[in-house]
DNA sequence: AATTCGTGGTC
DNA sequence: TGACCAAGAAT
């Protein structure tokens, strides 16, 4: 029967070690001592009788089907992508189509799936691949991670499934699967803890078949080894489980320390005229960068007093004159970071003004809403305001 | 190395 | 209903 080893019995039994073959780089010595090939052979075997085989992005080695559903995976759940990718992957089929889109369609197609330097590092990711690869992505994992918006855990499972290269991917899942398996009492956000568990996880690579065994890891994640009430009963890896066998999967990972959320106020102005409104592009550094949204002045401003007529006024002088003013339903949205209260206001032009304006600032028609590159919350606000305004007012 | 990046689902 | 968090990367 293998012996239970936790984490810190394997970091002493290394450390112990390394006297012993100091010919050898330390972190090697402890990549052989975390080695164990039935790890991987349970994990495969798993995942060719239990895995998923039919998401939209398996079976397939297009590289750019592979790369494009990874990166939209990235802290984001099956569901939430599928739908997204499909649309994606109709409108720009091949890396040539994506690299040559304009940005405003790349970002139109992402509005809503949220971390929008995703979709930025996509773009110029595509046009890096036409521009200097010739149209085909690297196999290698190192030459992978050098392009924008892929890091270590995504570039080896592009490269893995892609090309069977044997590169070892860290995410949630693995993490997850890890801290329990391995009984990790430390935080995996933590960066010693994370450097230990890519140890783990190169050690763990099987020497053939790594497809499925990359595979089955995000697998057991996902559907046996969930964040609450994971299915051990089914788990090929629960013999071997140092949190199952000390009934503290519930513990395990340990959680992220809890901190308070601060929270910020905003004022968006929704200023129409006739059938179009203002927008502008929000610079690429900061909440919702590279995205269309509505123009903001300071929360504390409230209309009747005059610091607001000023920067109401400042807000719309370049392209009209204000004529009604009407407060709309507050409202809040919570990001994983902050809490934002936004208090939106309607403002109906009584002459727009013909000079133009900063090229930032430009007229959409209302129409078009459903279609634009919005954060989430402006583009609800807005779909609302054109099918049901009464909806906005207090 | 700890923070900053969204959104929607789950409990 | 608020806390938690998911196929991480960039800084």
């Amino acid at each position: 029967m293998k012996r239970v080893v936790n984490e810190q019995q394997a970091v002493a039994d290394s450390s112990g070690q390394k006297t012993n073959a100091k010919k050898l780089a330390a972190k090697d010595v402890h990549a052989a001592n975390l080695a164990d090939p039935s790890f991987s052979k349970d994990v495969i075997d798993w995942q060719k009788q239990h895995g998923r085989h039919a998401l939209p992005w398996q079976n397939t080695r297009d590289a750019y089907r592979v790369w494009l559903s990874e990166i939209m995976l990235q802290q984001t759940q099956v569901a939430a992508v599928i739908p997204y990718y499909q649309r994606f992957l109709q409108t720009f089929p091949t890396v040539e189509s994506l690299a040559a889109a304009p940005s405003e369609e790349v970002m139109a197609h992402w509005s809503g799936l949220g971390y929008y330097s995703r979709a930025r590092n996509l773009h110029k990711c595509a046009q890096a691949i036409v521009a200097q690869h010739a149209g085909v992505f690297p196999g290698d994992p190192v030459i992978l991670e050098e392009l924008p918006g892929i890091g270590r855990s995504t570039a080896a499972a592009i490269a893995a499934f892609s090309y069977g290269t044997r590169a070892a991917i860290l995410d949630g899942n693995v993490k997850r699967v890890f801290a329990r398996v391995f009984g990790v009492e430390r935080y995996p956000g933590e960066k010693a803890v994370e450097n230990e568990m890519w140890l783990r996880a190169v050690a763990l690579l099987p020497a053939t078949g790594v497809e499925a065994y990359t595979q089955g890891l995000m697998d057991l994640g996902a559907t046996l080894c969930t964040r609450n009430r994971p299915s051990c009963n089914r788990c090929p890896l629960a013999q071997r489980c140092i949190a199952y066998a000390t009934n503290r999967t519930n513990e395990l990972p340990i959680r992220k320390p809890k901190k308070a959320v601060p929270e910020k106020s905003t004022v968006m102005l929704l200023i129409i005229d006739d059938d179009q409104i203002l927008l502008e592009q929000r610079p690429d550094k900061g909440i919702w960068g590279g995205l269309l949204s509505l123009p903001e002045i300071d929360a504390a401003l409230e209309p009747g007093n005059a610091d607001f007529d000023v920067a109401l006024m400042r807000a719309t002088a370049a392209f009209g004159v204000p004529d009604s003013v009407e407060k709309l339903t507050e409202f809040s949205h919570t990001f994983t970071h902050f809490k934002l209260h936004i208090t939106p206001y309607r403002i109906s032009l009584a002459r727009r003004l013909k000079i133009a304006g900063q090229s930032s600032h430009n007229w959409y028609p209302l129409h078009r809403m459903a279609v634009a590159p919005l954060p989430a919350p402006v583009k609800k606000l807005l779909l609302t305001l054109v099918h049901e305004p009464d909806l906005l007012s207090e």
